[in-house]
RNA sequence: GCGGAAGUGGCGGAAUUGGCAGACGCACGGGACUUAGGAUCCCGUGGCCGAAAGGCCGUGUGGGUUCGACUCCCACCUUCCGCACCA
């Protein structure tokens, strides 16, 4: 008996495929495109189990459509630049391009041991200044329109990666790469672009792109770009000519003012306690809220504090003088720095003026429910209802009041509508040495001067010593650093920042489809053909980070004019993350399933199994050895019944599988066993294909194949229980199947089957209704709801036949003595319920 | 607190539209083959009562709708993920 052997096989076939250059775009190809699109991996070191998931499932997908007829386009490159490099770099005395390439190049061998049907000769690696001059380009392309800008501003600092944070690498206050570490804030000229004018675009663009996208990552968006409607707002500060501006979505409880609050870090502040009397020690309690607060946002909630600075502000709307506080509650970073305190509506101010004694001053009353009353409440109000205490208003709904409120400070100009976002421009400057310079150079006499195009690209110098200290190791290398201004020729500095990595992944996916091309970032023509991506599979971690830069580098790219559409990507996919012994894998738990040892121990196609086997591909699944164990048993029950068969099935011609029709009739001249075998194989490729079609739930098309397997076992010895020819539909059937999870066993047991054709050149299999169809069915019999015995019938039954049959039952006549059946419900093919009158 | 997802045997999971709860796999028990079995093949396997026939209970909890609810409605509990003083 022949054995199941995968490090034979696997090898052998992979070699098949790269000889023959299969998966490769041809260039004419008039089939239907189908471009499929996995998350590019940064280039680590190894491939671990969650890249493994993903591309498993991406290549599942892959095979399916390219045996549907479509051209299907499936690259993949290496995220290459970033500062993983530059720590090994330091810590290995190696170069971090050395670095690099060594574990592409180790990656690479990794995933073409899993057999995964990749493009190879789309590859992309983002480090090489053939591709990284495009990154050069667009930014070029910006600064000319104004979306790329330079600005000194607070950033975030990391302390231990010494450089700068955009604002989405800021998690819970630390470093994202290090969780422990709280950021720091540091002023520095930094480069940023302008993805807030692209705002109401991106979020507009949600709406659109619901049903193909997960709504959580919808969510997560809108949430990220945290669109508010409201109003500005001047306040007079009493006894002076200033004013403070406020802003506020709730113009309607202005008159539950009690207090005006500013951020510690307000510039006015200072300003207000000049010549007041206790001015100094104000501004010491003052000196320590700054203090906290830059501390806050390090480590989260803190208790309110505050302090009234002896200066009163005019309500606009009543005239009222409320005092002004400063308190570490209000942010300079979001709106105006200022805010009306309302605690009777507003749960913050609300814990504030307990702490303070400030008085709650209800504006607006219920609809519904008792009257509030501020002696009795516990938390503030923030519904809507009726006005109260609130001058010309009272009355009014608090809905309306709010417009007419608007209205009525807009018209003497003490107002102003406002929308503010919270997403903040994108800072992409990296005082890091393994990125994409920035194209940029200092002039004494011309200022900033962007680099011609046609200098592009300007080269990352690989001369360098890494330092690991905050300045770029850029600035030690005279050759790079100094140069002549493009202007005036005069001598002059480059830009030593590098590109935040994430400009990298904004727009890879289109250079794949050119990737050696010169004279632009892509070929417009190809790209124009297969773009939308019509699936993007990769983990949920970038809903928002690199999923809103691509989407907003795509609508860049759109106004440059070199792309027509609005979206890059039409469907997404999240996959879950591999858990082993209830936690995420990864080094530092110890719990790292290798996939070298899968491979070696057990072979690539039981490890591309059992990730799509042991859970839907959209949660999370857990990685255990006696289920890979499991599925290792299954391929060699499948390579066994095939090897065993395949040797008397070669000469016989395939009829019904493989997209050939079966002739009409043909099932009438099968045996029992023959109509069984084919309705089960008949069936499987119905339920496998469905599963492909809609919801991609792997685990069960898996299923359903053993299914099919263990009915063929059951009927052994197969050759005396059917025909050779429906022996091997079934088998043929079988092998396809399993095809896109397993290929290299698939192709091993197809040319066994003696199919000349590889399956890759094969169609997907079509089932025949008639012979999937069933020709008895069980039906159950209920009594009052409950299960009360089953009968076999065949599929032509009426509903009053199906109830003589359920009353001949003897279970159910001894329940049914003496009694009335009050009515029937029949379920067809299924059930049949009886109803007996009480 | 807000937003999202989820809760089913000893475990991973299945049940596609309100219609047999537990497919498939693991683990476990029994048997066959065997010098041997940690290989392979076959049978069994939600809980309780029962010798059996059979009965009762059972999808996080409590209600409801229905002939019938894992599935729909209401209230609640728990877990995971994301955001979190955004005015």
């Amino acid at each position: 008996m022949p054995e199941y052997v995968a490090s034979a096989i696997e090898p052998k076939w992979q070699r098949f495929w790269e000889e023959r250059r299969v998966f490769e775009r041809r260039p004419g190809d008039s089939r239907p495109k189908y471009y499929l699109l996995e998350m590019l991996p940064y280039p680590s070191g190894d491939l671990h189990m969650g890249h493994m998931r993903n591309y498993t499932m991406g290549d599942a997908v892959a095979r399916y459509m390219r045996m549907r007829g479509f051209n299907v386009f499936h690259p993949i490159g290496w995220d290459a630049f970033g500062l993983p490099a530059e720590n090994a770099a330091l810590q290995r005395r190696t170069h971090p391009r050395t670095w690099t390439l060594n574990n592409i190049a180790r990656m690479k061998e990794q995933l073409q041991r899993f057999g995964y049907s990749y493009d190879w000769s789309s590859e992309v690696s983002t480090c090489e200044p053939e591709y990284y001059r495009w990154n050069q380009w667009f930014f070029l392309q910006m600064f000319k329109r104004g979306l790329a800008y330079r600005k000194k501003s607070r950033v975030n600092w990391c302390p231990e990666c010494q450089t700068v944070l955009a604002n989405e690498q800021v998690v819970n206050g630390c470093c994202w790469r290090h969780e422990e570490t709280p950021v720091e804030q540091k002023a520095l000229e930094q480069w940023f672009l302008k993805i807030t004018s692209y705002v109401e675009e991106l979020l507009g663009g949600l709406d659109k792109l619901t049903g193909g996208w997960p709504e959580r990552v919808l969510t997560m968006q809108r949430n990220w770009i945290g669109k508010s409607e409201g109003t500005r707002v001047s306040w007079a500060v009493a006894g002076t000519a200033k004013t403070i501006e406020t802003f506020t979505t709730r113009l309607d409880t202005v008159f539950g003012a009690v207090a005006l609050l500013l951020a510690p870090d307000h510039p006015m502040v200072d300003d207000l306690l000049v010549g007041l009397p206790g001015g100094a020690s104000i501004a010491r309690k003052v000196e320590a809220l700054r203090r906290q607060s830059r501390h806050a946002q390090v480590v989260g909630e803190v208790e309110k504090e505050g302090i009234f600075i002896g200066r009163f502000a005019v309500n606009p709307l009543s005239g009222e003088q409320v005092p002004i506080w400063v308190s570490n509650f209000v942010l300079m970073e979001y709106g105006t720095g200022a805010v009306q305190a309302v605690p009777a509506h507003d749960q913050r101010d609300f814990e504030f003026a307990q702490k303070y004694r400030l008085p709650i001053r209800v504006v607006i009353q219920p609809r519904e429910g008792k009257p509030l009353l501020p002696s009795t409440m516990r938390e503030a109000f923030t519904g809507h209802g009726r006005m109260v205490d609130s001058g010309p208003y009272n009355g009014m709904g608090s809905e309306k009041a709010l417009e007419k409120m608007t209205d009525d400070l807009v018209a003497p100009g003490k107002a102003e509508r406002l929308v503010l976002y919270r997403i903040k421009d994108w800072g992409i400057s990296r005082q890091r040495y393994w990125g994409t310079p920035i194209p940029v150079v200092y002039c004494d006499a011309c200022g900033v001067v962007a680099v011609p195009e046609e200098q592009l690209p300007v080269r990352l110098p690989l001369e360098v010593e890494i330092t690991g200290t905050g300045l770029s190791p850029l600035l030690n290398v005279p050759e790079f650093l100094n140069t002549s201004c493009p202007t005036c020729g005069k001598a002059a500095r480059r830009e030593t920042d590098t590109m935040d990595t994430f400009v990298d992944s904004s727009w890879y996916f289109y250079r794949y489809l050119s990737p050696r091309e010169e004279k632009g970032p892509f070929d417009a023509a190809t790209v124009e053909h297969f773009f939308p991506i019509d699936r993007y599979v990769g983990g949920a971690e970038h809903a928002v980070l690199h999923l809103i830069y691509c989407r907003f580098w795509t609508k860049m790219m759109r106004d440059l004019g070199v792309v027509s559409h609005n979206e890059p990507v039409t469907r997404l996919f999240n996959q879950g993350m591999v858990i082993k012994d209830g936690a995420k894998m990864s080094k530092s738990r110890g719990n790292v399933v290798s996939t070298d040892e899968m491979i070696e121990e057990y072979g690539a196609d039981t490890a591309r199994l059992f990730t799509l086997f042991a859970a839907p591909p959209e949660k999370d699944m857990e990685w255990t050895d006696a289920g890979v164990e499991g599925c290792y048993r299954f391929l060699q029950r499948l390579y066994r019944l095939v090897a065993k068969h395949a040797p008397r099935l070669r000469e016989v011609p395939l009829t019904a599988a493989a997209a050939v029709p079966a002739k009409p009739g043909t099932a009438q001249k099968l045996n029992a066993q023959e109509r069984q075998v084919l309705r089960k194989a008949h069936q499987t490729v119905r339920r496998v294909t469905t599963d492909f079609e809609t919801r991609w739930h792997f685990n069960t098309s898996i299923a359903g194949i053993m299914e099919l397997i263990n009915e063929l076992y059951a009927l052994e010895p197969l050759e005396e229980a059917v025909s050779p020819a429906v022996l091997k539909e079934a088998l043929a059937m079988a092998v396809l199947l399993v095809s896109p999870y397993a290929p290299h066993i698939a192709e091993e047991l197809w040319e066994k089957l003696g199919q000349a054709q590889s399956i890759t050149e094969t169609s997907w299999p079509s089932y025949d209704p008639e012979l999937a169809r069933e020709e008895e069915y069980e039906i159950v019999i209920q009594v009052n709801g409950r299960v009360r015995g089953r009968i076999r019938v065949s599929g032509d039954l009426d509903e009053k036949e199906l109830l003589q049959q359920a009353l001949a039952d003897a279970a159910v006549a001894r329940l049914m003595s003496g009694q009335r059946v009050a009515k029937t419900v029949v379920v067809p093919k299924k059930l049949i319920n009886i109803v007996l009158a009480r």
